[in-house]
DNA sequence: GGGCGCATGTAATGAGTTACATGATTGA
DNA sequence: TCAATCATGTAACTCATTACATGCGCCC
């Protein structure tokens, strides 16, 4: 693949586990050749511009397979930004938290909408898309138990104050 | 609190949302200092050495509740640095590929172990434990599935090769 | 003809890590 | 007494982002 195209397909398919920006793709990718990983040749396709395809080495494969290898065996945990705020949540008021986690749901089920309307991807990329629509359905799960705890805080909150 | 207690505050209750290193939390904090956000004054408890501890500033505040606001109304997704292998599971065979799910599972079921061992935190700390533990949860009954589709494939092949 | 997408890069900047440096206290 | 933990920081380095720069082709 040339720079762009493998930019492209991170973009569209490793989307869920990297976010790789389009620069600092042809930055690496440089990086890598001058690693021995991978080899590059110029090449014209009709009238569109050079573009510079890179093809694997076996130096690179050998790097590839350990690190294949590595990461199918490991778990790197996933990190949940969203999780900060739910810390801090006693610093604003049980009304306002409701209200902004009320918001959250929405975003969830939008992004889930969005996976759901993604047309299938080949061989076990689907799988990636899979595992990230039953992620946000959790997720959503989740975000309605924490709306419930937030609900029954402001229940008893409004309870003790007419007693 | 002064650094190094707010560092291993982070550490021990914010580990699912972030990863910062003791030397960048004081850096962080002397830019905050810079910035307005806090003051810090030198204090000495018994013979410890001497502290430097940091209150938060009314612009600080300001920024640390439209900051909260922000990050609980909006939805920043998880990032699945374990996804990635998944993408390329088809570039080793199904025996391996099973094999090193097998070791994954394992290490995942680790996680979780040492996450229910954790003693309960208090208010809503808490509930990042439970997220994390829900998520680590999904993440087996995943796992699970993965498995068994690599096993399937396994059967399929050597169907294919007795016929 | 004009805007979008394709295609490649560089330079300045920003952010975080690692390694380094220091020294005191506490508990085994 | 010796290692671990408390406590703070600096400097070098790595890594990635943003903004910039360029130019062609395709489609409306």
């Amino acid at each position: 693949m040339h720079g762009y195209q493998l930019a492209d397909f991170i973009d569209n398919n490793l989307d869920a586990c990297t976010d790789l920006k389009k620069s600092n793709a042809y930055f690496l990718l440089e990086k890598m050749e001058q690693s021995g990983w991978v080899q590059s040749q110029m090449a014209q396709t009709g009238k569109r511009p050079q573009r510079k395809v890179y093809c694997i080495t076996p130096a690179g494969e050998e790097v590839f397979t350990k690190l294949l290898r590595k990461n199918l065996s490991e778990y790197s945990s996933a990190i949940f930004p969203a999780d900060a705020g739910l810390a801090f949540l006693d610093e604003i008021s049980s009304a306002e938290g409701l209200e902004l986690l009320l918001l959250r749901k929405e975003a969830i089920k939008n992004r889930l909408d969005e996976l759901t309307s993604i047309p299938e991807h080949p061989g076990t990329l689907q799988w990636l898309l899979e595992h990230q629509q039953l992620f946000l359905g959790t997720e959503l799960i989740w975000i309605d138990e924490l709306i419930g705890r937030t609900q029954s805080k402001i229940k008893l909150q409004n309870k003790d104050l007419s007693e």
